[in-house]
DNA sequence: CATGAATGAGGATTCATTCAT
DNA sequence: TATGAATGAATCCTCATTCAT
């Protein structure tokens, strides 16, 4: 109709959210982020008022983009493992960029919990989105200890992201991830459907 | 003869490791270093060339800091999964920090894998020891698999790290040691000795 | 025709005289004016061709203003004393506004008169109606120092109004507008009529 | 001996006050004021560590001037009445600068009673050295109501800065001085001394 | 070696003003 | 006329780094 050249708004938090991934939210420079969605730096200001407000939108937009698939995950495969085996997968696909920069929630999730200001819910329901979701799959594996369960799984997928971007070994990801679904498959638990 | 007054540059690194741990890297300033380590700021360019350099002497202070450790755990106990389990139980007791900043080892060297400049082989330095030094237990077991071992565990405690200080949960690190622990009892291996 | 919805000028003036007022010119954004007249910050451009325009037009109201109650005073009361009087306790009655952001025209006058663009005479101009006003007044009592007398007048009550805001002592306002009034009934001047 | 070249943060405190006087607070920028006092802007930051705090710096300036003038004064002068004819003479020998930018103490203290931090204080300080010393004054000359005289006096002085100042007359701070003068003189008390 | 001070290149943020529709 | 959005020049402020003594 009328209004903003589309996607303007988007087009900075998806700049801001590659350059968060790829360098860390304090190097981030919101010039920096204007030159990359080609926007000129004054008007950035019109969309957020201050740099937190940038990082707070990316936050959120990896928390969508996360709900988002997670959902489709949930539609394509009907079972809880299946479904979980395919989580497995799917982040063992990102293992050259996990290998760069580690997870892109975790890595975010972890600079925010540094942060003096009260960011940190937001890296707490980042966290929580994966992990409420695993731990919903256990629950339909009749598991008492799913939220324990799922803690384990994301923890091991957290952990081998740091070791692969901190050891830069990309094979790292595959190993692991193999020895998840191995895990995953062995889970006593039984689909309630 | 002219001896710099002891301790100045080890204060320095001794405050900076603090911060950095406490706020990562970026957040921290030369100045704000300075005054914690009670030294004037023109000074602190003596003892270091660049903002670089005190990061880089972080690093080492905290490899040295985990060999010291590592070497005395060795000491301590005889065989491998003592060791390992001691080791266990060492990171287990620093739960309450690790929920607040996340692994000392882990969180600095994720940050420093993000910068563009050449400090990523000090991350995997870093995290190196850890792991080859859990290889070394492993390889007592006699495991063929030890490097694959070493990297497991050190995963899974740095996946406990990341989720514990991301939630703010620092029980998530007692319920992942007694898991840890009951993996390591549960390794078929024989110690050679 | 097409009409301008009504007030929206006489809406800004309003928001921008009020805030002016309260903070001062400089301070006072267009933004922040357009917000609280509830006229979008785009169209304010429409009425006002820039920020002087504005502020010249907050001075044009504070003198129609000033005017239209001097012109109250005069056509309420019939002798010049009775009219100073009332004119002095009007100032009084405002003495809480007065304690917190000082006399509405000396402190904008004031302001004005510290620019470097042409904007004083708008502040001669405002200052002026008032002097003038009680100028003629005491004409009226057949003073040859009419003018200085006015002036005296003014000036007791511009000084009052500073200290009162200055102090934030809203007293000072009343004490003062009794001594100003035993000053007007001593003034030894008849009416002409 | 060492140190700093001298002056440099009374230079940046002399240049701020100047044009603060001349323009106000807030039109008076960093820059404006470093390159004044020449002195790089990033520098000014190791004196001062916010605007705000340059201001204050200005008001305190301002506030030991005044309590140096007024020391003077009364060391110079052996009457409580010469006295404040004394300062009455002094305010008026500053009639071509007072008619320009109105009294240094009032245009100041007016602006900060309008901000919305906490400056408000150093207005009230700034005009109660004045208003206290005036009343010292008046208490030798055994006067009951020697707080409200000086205000009286302090207010008849201010009032007439404004109205210089919006006038544009510095005619208008003589003819007000003679008759301060005549008022102090006509004071009833009597020096305890 | 020590140190207070200096420097200047950013970096975040504001805001009057303009523009396209 | 009306309006959301755009623009860019300032402004305040930070900080790694350097310098003079």
């Amino acid at each position: 109709m009328s209004q903003t050249r589309p996607g303007k708004r988007e087009r900075l938090v998806a700049a801001a959210a590659e350059m968060v991934y790829r360098q860390g939210v304090a190097p981030t420079t919101l010039a920096h982020i204007a030159e990359a969605a080609d926007v000129p730096l004054g008007n950035v200001y019109y969309y957020f008022k201050t740099k937190e407000d940038i990082v707070g939108a990316v936050v959120q937009a990896r928390a969508e983009q996360l709900e988002a698939t997670l959902a489709e995950l949930e539609a394509r495969h009907r079972t809880p493992k299946t479904r979980l085996k395919a989580l497995v997968d799917m982040l063992a696909d990102r293992a050259d960029e996990t290998a760069l920069y580690g997870c892109p929630y975790g890595t975010l999730a972890t600079e925010l919990s540094k942060r003096p200001d009260g960011t940190n819910p937001l890296a707490t329901h980042l966290m929580g989105l994966l992990i409420n979701w695993a731990e919903r799959q256990f629950q339909q594996l009749v598991r008492r200890d799913a939220r324990d369960l799922a803690i384990d799984l994301v923890a091991a997928y957290e952990g081998a992201a740091v070791l692969a971007s901190t050891l830069a070994q990309p094979d790292l990801m595959a190993r692991h991830s193999r020895r998840l679904r191995a895990w995953i498959d062995a889970q006593p638990g039984r689909p309630t459907a």
